[in-house]
DNA sequence: GTGGTCTAGACCACT
DNA sequence: GTGGTCTAGACCACC
């Protein structure tokens, strides 16, 4: 559980508040730049832990749009 | 003189802070976001008024550098 | 073939080198500061590229170590 | 004061450039890479001399930023 | 002396 | 105004 390094500890952070349903499906997850400042982290590290989630499956990354829960297909585990 | 749109306005601007020999040749021009906020336009009219210097050899732009005056070559116009 | 990102670019170069068979098994391929200097691009741009060919299996990287052309194993396609 | 080790003699020179004033708040210190050309010691001589100066509460090392002299709160001992 | 992570901030492309 | 790529350079962990 205690990640050691900061972009698996923000994505563990997000992964939480994923599944505790905070994000509905159209509402986009914090921008970037919004978790850069809420985190005082850098840009790349936010990027990091959300391409952690993407390539999980946990999330859907759209570019100028927003990153977005995933939504269950075919192959969804939940 | 009178430039009819906005970006080419900016573009006037900065040709006259370059010639005036403002920026030295290792230093960067303001950055798009500087300019945005500097002028209070948006920043298509920043891109494409550095867009405009670049096309005419007044500058180069180096992707996550900045913008720096053009240095005499070969191919120089002036 | 003509990739659109830098880190495309430099990936598909490394990878004709791979292929055209100039690195052996146990002969590290170049280190990423070598590549940054070789190439006049950003480290993290050179990370990209090597990730990018891990991610496909290509090469295998060994932190302290460097990166390995991957050796084939039961999965290996070629 | 005649230090024994590398890395202890190292840290003693730092100290005294920091009470000399030499370091604003915001101007971080010599880099690890910068102090190993300067002094001619090994990496590992130098993160220990910097080890040492942020154990005894004298720097604060910020990752991927750099060394900072640290500033008195609550906690100072000096 | 290698790769791994991080900071800070730039320009680029898309919605 | 979002995400995507890139530069430059710092500290960290491993071989």
């Amino acid at each position: 559980m205690s990640a050691t390094t900061a972009y698996e500890r923000l994505a563990a952070t997000l992964r939480e508040r994923i599944e505790a349903g905070e994000f509905q499906p159209a509402m986009p997850l914090p921008s970037e730049a919004r978790l850069q400042e809420e985190h005082g982290v850098s840009r790349n590290t936010v990027r990091r832990a959300y391409r952690l989630l993407e390539d999980e499956g946990t999330i859907v990354i759209r570019h100028g749009a927003g990153a977005f829960v995933a939504q269950p297909d075919s192959d969804a585990t939940a």
